[in-house]
DNA sequence: TGTACATCAGTGAACGCGCGTTCACTGATGTAC
DNA sequence: TGTACATCAGTGAACGCGCGTTCACTGATGTAC
């Protein structure tokens, strides 16, 4: 074969990982197959030896692209002293780094709100990728409270990182931006350490 | 003349009213020049006597969709009794009716992922119009901290409606997408009324 | 009063272009004999 | 050892289509005389 064996498979993960990126940075509707292929030294026609259709390229790209941000969140917390993934996450998340590398952040903050455009298969792995997320969030929340309260608190922060960071990426001042990442730091941090109620 | 006086800028009007209403549903890339005449029974060439280009239409109708956002909460406080003020909007904001109606919803929440890969211009009008919201979420807020703290704080409440917002947008689980609207009203409101430090 | 002309918002064909998708083909390699 | 053929990842021309933009034109009305 011209090819060695595993070939073909490690041009479908590229061109898979550089999907995930480009979808982030220049959103789902701004990526062309032309474009992406040619960026992996490829022409367009030979994408459909390795993905249906763009459509089924979206689909699997979203899922790459939060699967990736939860490992790499899982990373942080990991790498954190005891009783410091709290801080870790929300650090980590309203860094200047993950503002400013948006191919290879959030895939949240990069596309929520294409993604409720998006046809079921696109939500359903947005939806089951944020879950991890959450949980993962969750388990860094203090000691207390139902697993619904934990669950909905964790839901809640994420929100509010997430919404902060679109703000900060959309700020045209860089000394405002800045600012809002610190304060949303601090912000979230108050809104998780919130004492359990009922 | 054919037309009576004013028939034009009516006209101009209606476009813009009608393109900050899709670029919300549909994205900004999501439209297109002909299917936004033809929604008004005109054709697309007569787009130009209106607007200098697509490019044009996008900077003004953010800018419009963002202020009419800014008037839409500003009524909401307005009919609040008083002190009722930040109840209003955290209710206004995450409703399920401002849920299921994106195209006159805010547009921060509809956009924001959007607006970072958009020109100066865009930017500017987005963000313009963010501060102004913000400023009316400010003053909501309950007495106390300096303006800074408030203005800080503002923005957090509001990163936090629009990230949650989204997620329950993004949702494919009715009940799920309530409970995150519900939860995210607490939770913005014991962010917003968090103790003033310092 | 009627006729000729000016106005101008909107029309729709045409432009070049890039899109997603298809498909006959290429050409380097492995296998059969 | 050499020759013929099979394999198959990737190529690139071609398809129909919709895009943003331009521009000569339309046709209802107002104005001039």
């Amino acid at each position: 074969m011209r090819y060695q064996t595993g070939h073909k498979e490690a041009t479908r993960r590229q061109i898979l990982d550089r999907a995930a990126a480009r979808f982030r940075r220049d959103g789902i509707a701004g990526v062309g197959i032309k474009s992406l292929m040619g960026e992996l030294g490829l022409t367009h026609g030979g994408f459909y030896a390795h993905f249906g259709s763009r459509q089924d390229l979206v689909a699997r790209s979203v899922a790459k692209a939060i699967e990736d941000t939860c490992k790499t969140l899982q990373a942080q917390v990991a790498q954190a002293a005891p009783g410091e993934g709290l801080a870790a996450f929300v650090n980590a998340y309203l860094s200047s780094y993950h503002r400013d590398q948006i191919k290879s952040g959030c895939a949240g903050a990069a596309l929520a709100c294409e993604i409720s455009r998006q046809e079921e298969g696109v939500r359903q792995a947005f939806a089951c990728g944020t879950d991890r997320i959450v949980d993962l969030l969750g388990e860094q929340l203090p000691a207390g409270g139902s697993p619904e309260q934990r669950r909905d608190r964790a839901y809640a922060v994420f929100g509010a990182l997430m919404g902060t960071l679109q703000l900060a990426r959309a700020s045209i001042d860089a000394a405002a931006s800045d600012r809002l990442l610190s304060q949303g730091r601090a912000a979230a941090l108050s809104l998780a350490r919130l004492p359990w109620t009922g």
